[in-house]
RNA sequence: GUGGUUGUAGCUCAGUUGGCAGAGCACUAGGUUGUGGUCCUAGGGGUCGCGGGUUCAAAUCCCGUCAGCCACCCCA
């Protein structure tokens, strides 16, 4: 019987893994020259922590996790977001152990959710994804803008768009939430079913739904930005001026709302064209009381996560090309039996010398053999026969110009260290 | 969870009114007994997603089911 990947999980296959090495090269590279560290946390946690920490009403925890119990009976969720592990982790692990002591993290890691998949989603998916604690200042919601668009641009990525809204702090958000449920709920009859649903569950909500029912209801209503503090409003205008004196084009969107319950001021979200209707590449925002709430000090945090799947797709679709860069091969092929034979030992040579080689062991055709190295793309063919084992030599054939020479086999591994030199 | 749509060779797809399961590409071999790509010739390869039903006869019609894709919800 025939057995497929669960549904919503894809293999990565060969022809597609050097597109990954590149971008999350890219990522590692960019995050570094940032000043960011690597962390690696498990795919499982306690189920409480995301229940705590995405929040309770999200739309991911009631009903998106793969929850299961563990042979001792405790819940046990893969993760479905980057964050919240992170937070755990640093908590535990003493990295944010005191105010004012500043870590910087980031991840390149699978995430899972239980949804019906379409064009750029699926059940696992891979974000990278960074966070940065212990800075309240608006300074540092910057740094991961910039990073998070630093690596978009060294992907070649062109067309996206950096939006970005303000919610303020927790008391500012509640009285955002309050106002807006008191404006939309005389027009309740007026909203699609899901969001007269939201204006109990997550009223903030409907600002981004796409039913023209609620975009018509929500249009005249109050922005976010009148229920700020004095101090959430410098906040964002120091975040915005910031952005502009670095040269990063953004758009004030007041009707941004992200799906973590954790977002305090600062929220962001790129979005990509190519992408169908899951156009967000990836999404940010600050976090002022999360650490707390996961039994830390009153640390601020403030970070991004980016959709590997969707930047791909979106390179794709920008027909955005990646370079490949491989290693230069050496295909081995036998005239006959004695002849493989003596390459089978000639081959293990040749790799401990540092030479990517490949051979093929059944005894096929010297045509069949060619053929075959030139399917994989190989740099020289070295070919032995009867005359070259007599004469101790053998022919390397440059696959692309189609010359050949005689070369000894005392001086094989030089000869090829030159001829390979230039492709690499 | 809801809706739409598509499942035929490794891949892309055709298949008429229900009447022998097809093409292109790819693959293997030969043309060339020591040389790839181009060309020519031949060959191999099928649970027509799966299960049931109608029929003398089903890839084709009906019912169910599974999977892929797309969209809603939500999100990366």
């Amino acid at each position: 019987m025939k057995i497929n990947a669960p549904r919503g999980f894809q293999d990565i296959l060969p022809a597609q893994v050097w597109k990954w090495q590149m971008i999350e090269a890219i990522a590692r590279d960019t995050a570094e020259l940032y000043h960011f560290q690597e962390i690696r946390t498990p795919v499982v946690e306690y189920s409480e922590l995301f229940h705590r920490g995405v929040g309770e009403s999200s739309d991911i925890v009631t009903k998106e996790t793969f929850t299961f119990n563990d042979r001792g009976g405790e819940s046990l969720t893969l993760r479905p977001e980057g964050t919240a592990g992170v937070v755990r982790a640093a908590i535990e692990n003493n990295l944010i152990a005191q105010e004012g002591v500043r870590a910087k993290l980031f991840y390149i890691a699978p995430n899972f959710r239980y949804e019906r998949p379409q064009k750029g989603r699926l059940r696992q998916h891979h974000q990278f994804g960074a966070e940065a604690f212990g800075i309240a200042e608006p300074e540092q919601d910057v740094e991961c803008i910039q990073l998070q668009m630093d690596f978009y641009r060294k992907c070649g990525l062109n067309e996206l768009e950096l939006n970005i809204n303000s919610l303020g702090d927790g008391p500012s958000k509640q009285g955002y939430r309050d106002a807006l449920v008191a404006f939309l709920s005389p027009k309740k009859g007026q909203l699609g079913e899901d969001s007269q649903r939201r204006l109990e569950s997550n009223p903030l909500r409907i600002l981004d739904s796409k039913d023209p029912r609620d975009q018509e209801a929500v249009a005249g209503a109050p922005p976010a930005s009148g229920y700020l503090s004095d101090q959430s409003q410098r906040h964002f205008q120091r975040v915005c001026q910031l952005l502009d004196e670095s040269g990063i084009v953004y758009r004030l969107n007041p009707n941004l709302v992200r799906g973590f319950d954790y977002y305090t001021e600062t929220l962001w979200e790129v979005t990509a064209g190519g992408l169908g209707a899951q156009n967000a590449i990836g999404g940010g925002g600050r976090y002022d009381n999360l650490v707390q709430l996961l039994g830390g000090r009153a640390v601020p945090g403030v970070g991004f996560g980016s959709g590997l799947e969707r930047l791909l797709i979106a390179l794709e679709a920008q027909q955005v090309e990646l370079k490949k860069v491989s290693q230069p091969l050496v295909y081995l092929i036998s005239q006959n039996d004695a002849a493989r034979q003596a390459n089978l030992g000639l081959i293990r040579q040749l790799r401990q010398a540092g030479i990517a080689c490949e051979m093929d062991p059944s005894g096929r055709s010297m045509k069949a053999q060619l053929k075959q190295a030139d399917r994989e793309q190989a740099t020289v063919c070295l070919i032995r026969g009867q005359a070259e084992l007599e004469s101790d030599s053998a022919q390397l054939k440059n696959l692309s110009t189609g010359q050949q020479q005689n070369v000894s086999i005392s001086q094989l591994v030089s000869a090829l260290i030159n001829i390979l030199k230039p492709c690499k």
